[in-house]
DNA sequence: GCATCGATATATCGATTCGATATATCGTGT
DNA sequence: ACACGATATATCGAATCGATATATCGATGC
């Protein structure tokens, strides 16, 4: 899951990985806090495994993550200089990481399995799902609209026991959830298929 | 976490690890699969701790867990006769556990406690915020509007850098489910408070 | 009768993830 | 000069997961 999530990242461009931290929690938000206790460990093991590996920075990053957009102040651009003549800004010695061609590969073959997705690994397949061809594509989202499908489905069928109220308005809004998932996911779908269609007929047309 | 939610379980009635497993995953649904691997150890901690005890089944539980609505039939009936003569269904082994006081004292203190709660925790708590008083249930509810507030905050900024199509999509969702989110605890809180009145003015007229 | 299947039930293992903590550097504000 | 907050990596123990093993029971089919 989160070699996943790593090696999606990695294969836009080497990051370090304070960097990788910020940006699945910018973007997984609440969903999945990753801690540095888990990314540091999954590093070592990717890079065991041949699928990732130390790189110079500054020789790949054309935006070295740091930038920060300056204040605009005379200090700010004072500072900045700074950073360009260091050429390396090198916090405590900054590890950066590229994805090599076994990544690549690791990469494609844990995008494109087809296992019974929870919620955090649905949406960090969603992050990525660009990168598959639009039919593995719509029939990854498919698959989740099943899922949703069937679980207001068990949701139908409220349990026989006696509910408390504050359990009760938690179930009723779980089905709300999953119904809003649900339309949301819809959307996506009409999205690509209206667009393989006019690909299509774009195709023919040439 | 855990110890939470099996806390909370075993104050209403004792119950089996298996029990308490199915209990937890209908109302948690997809948000929390518990699983066994976590579950016993679990239990065998809190018996440890002295929060929980093995009790004698059918001594004080009036519902046997496995009853499982009889079909109907005459063979359901003398299925169900024989299991009243036998009086323990036991299947392998079942272990049932009851609450200690010190387990009561523990599941108080960890309802009880204003941390930021992640999703999970939220969930589970709001499972048992009836145990709580009028004040304590308000402020908890109250915490978590703020604290959905604040995410929402934190969404308004969308981040400098590019966003794929995709991700865009998920952002934009996972907006409007917090907003979704902040307008059901909304509701909760109105209710609270109307409840609270409610009380105030009966007492006064009493 | 008997074989088999699915639900019930507990247990354990290795691997993953979490949460807290330690440490260090850098830029900024005072 | 100093403190502070953001950046950055690392590690530890504990919690959790996911898979697997094992056993019993009731129901179904032959």
């Amino acid at each position: 899951m989160l070699e996943l999530a790593v090696l999606g990242l990695l294969a836009e461009q080497p990051r370090h990985g304070y960097d990788l931290k910020k940006r699945l929690s910018e973007t997984l938000g609440p969903l999945w806090g990753i801690s540095f206790g888990s990314l540091y460990p999954a590093l070592r093991r990717l890079e065991r495994a041949g699928a990732i590996e130390a790189v110079d920075e500054s020789a790949t990053a054309p935006t070295p993550t740091g930038t920060h957009v300056p204040t605009g102040s005379l200090k700010g651009d004072l500072a900045a200089a700074r950073m360009r003549l260091r050429a390396r800004p090198s916090r405590r010695t900054r590890r950066a990481y590229g994805i090599t061609d076994r990544g690549r590969a690791m990469f494609a073959e844990l995008l494109t399995d087809e296992s019974d997705d929870d919620e955090r690994e649905f949406a960090v397949k969603l992050l990525f799902c660009g990168r598959l061809d639009p039919v593995a594509r719509l029939a990854f989202l498919e698959r989740r609209r099943a899922q949703l499908t069937q679980r207001l489905v068990a949701d139908r069928k409220p349990a026989n026991r006696t509910i408390d109220r504050y359990t009760r308005s938690l179930l009723e809004h779980r089905t709300r959830s999953t119904q809003h998932d649900l339309e949301w996911i819809a959307d996506l779908i009409a999205q690509e298929r209206a667009e393989q269609i006019g690909d299509r007929t774009e195709g023919a047309s040439a």
